[in-house]
DNA sequence: CGCCCTATTTGATGTACATCAAGCATCTGT
DNA sequence: ACAGATGCTTGATGTACATCAAATAGGGCG
């Protein structure tokens, strides 16, 4: 399985590091123990500032892990509701579909990330969560995130801003379904994607796509050919260089001249 | 100002009847108190099987009202988060706008729903809400409601419910602009409309519009002429009959069927 | 190692919707 | 009630993307 293998922006870089684990603190009992207060994606998915009496109290959020291996899901539309989901590896989908089979991706996920958010309201999923590639989460029974943000209020008040961040993003995604063309959506989701991946320590400007044309063009409102000529079009005017699922973009500039259309002109 | 006029399904409608105060109730000081144990709207915004004790913290949430003139902003891009505000009377449009000018419509919002969501992620607001129509809201500070539903339970429950509700609507829009034809978008806006308005005891097949065509095409992710010539065909199909902003659903099948195109073939 | 399956690319053609344009209806405010 | 502004409809034309089709390239598995 090739990890996001492109140039980790070296050890000096704040960023998470997901192979290294800490030693100073690897005094656990046998079997690895399940405790975000020992996880180097902690500030991904938990609150900062956390008092060391909170942070244990966080701790018992996960109450397991599981592995999902590429091509499952992770729950599905229909299913009860009991969890959320902190990826902890891997990379997933989220897909809604409509009584006809039509479907749509409704987002890409990656480590750090919370899925699962979706089933609060009716208490079941209304997605599938598929992991494109082998994966693992970290299970968080809803019923306890309630309870312990009633008693820390950096747990409550990050539940509400992950949740709204969610929102947030749907109307970015919202504005670009509904007012974008190829190229400019093409662009947004490009910088977006590696924007995230730069913020876990991968390079500004290399990436591996995890999921195909297919599902891009799902996402996108788009047809997996037009994604594909797309991409051609990027790389004869020299924006980013396309080696199948490889991706290099050699001019971030000029994506962003394309999703924000009238810069100087 | 015209109402939402059109046949309010009788008395027998469990509904809830917006003029109506409940006059065995009616032992308020002077002003009219601000408090959702009085609400006639309090079952669409406010948790259902609450006990007395609870239902008297639950008053504290609202801090006031506001009257919002039709045209201007309850909030807008960029301005500082303090407030969820739950729609007592009034029409909205929230809407998001990339750095070119394009906008785009997020969502319309009707009493008894709730809007702001979206500013608590980095304590700001990142769309506009403008009433289509003079509106009232009432005013809850969101560190209030995070304090309260730490001690109420279902008050806890019932934000997570109303903030996964408006992901998943996002989800369902994110479907309609990224598979759906211009007939489809439309049914299915219509469908939505009718039913939510429904639930407000209003007519099942009659409904005024509150925004213009361009705000609905925005939101569906078409053009106003579009959206115009779409009309046109539907009522060529005697499917609906259109004066203005009046609609009058005459098929709603047919309606249903746009919008899930191969029930039976 | 080689075969099959799936993903991707590229070309030719079709179409749904956008754009441009004109005329009409309706609402708003004085 | 009137005038101007705004919203709506409808037609003619253009275009971005979809669809159909075929060839190529990888990658997984026996």
């Amino acid at each position: 399985m090739h990890e996001q293998p492109v140039t980790k922006s070296g050890e000096s870089h704040r960023g998470i590091h997901i192979h290294a684990a800490n030693a100073a603190v690897d005094m656990q009992p046998q079997a690895i123990k399940v405790a975000c207060s020992n996880c180097n994606l902690r500030e991904l998915c938990m609150p900062l500032g956390l008092s060391p009496a909170e942070l244990e109290k966080i701790d018992d959020v996960v109450a397991s892990r599981r592995k999902v291996k590429r091509g499952t899901m992770l729950f599905r539309n229909g299913e009860k509701f009991t969890s959320l989901y902190a990826i902890r590896t891997g990379f997933f989908k989220t897909c809604v579909a409509s009584e006809d089979g039509r479907d749509q991706v409704t987002g890409f996920q990656m480590a750090g990330e919370i899925v699962g958010l979706d089933g609060i309201v009716n208490d079941q999923h209304t997605c599938d969560a598929v992991a494109l590639e082998d994966a693992e989460v970290c299970v968080m029974p809803f019923e306890r995130i309630e309870e312990l943000s009633r008693e820390v209020n950096a747990l409550q008040r990050h539940v509400h801003k992950i949740m709204s961040r969610e929102i947030v993003r749907e109307n970015g995604v919202m504005l670009l379904l509904g007012s974008m063309r190829a190229e400019e959506r093409l662009a947004a989701f490009l910088l977006n994607l590696v924007q995230r991946l730069h913020a876990r320590g991968f390079s500004k400007s290399e990436l591996v796509l995890r999921m195909t044309r297919e599902e891009i063009g799902s996402y996108l409102g788009l047809k997996l050919e037009t994604v594909s000529r797309t991409f051609s079009k990027f790389v004869d005017d020299g924006i980013v260089e396309v080696k199948q699922r490889h991706v290099r973009i050699v001019n971030t500039e000029a994506l962003r001249d394309i999703v924000n259309p009238n810069v100087c002109s």
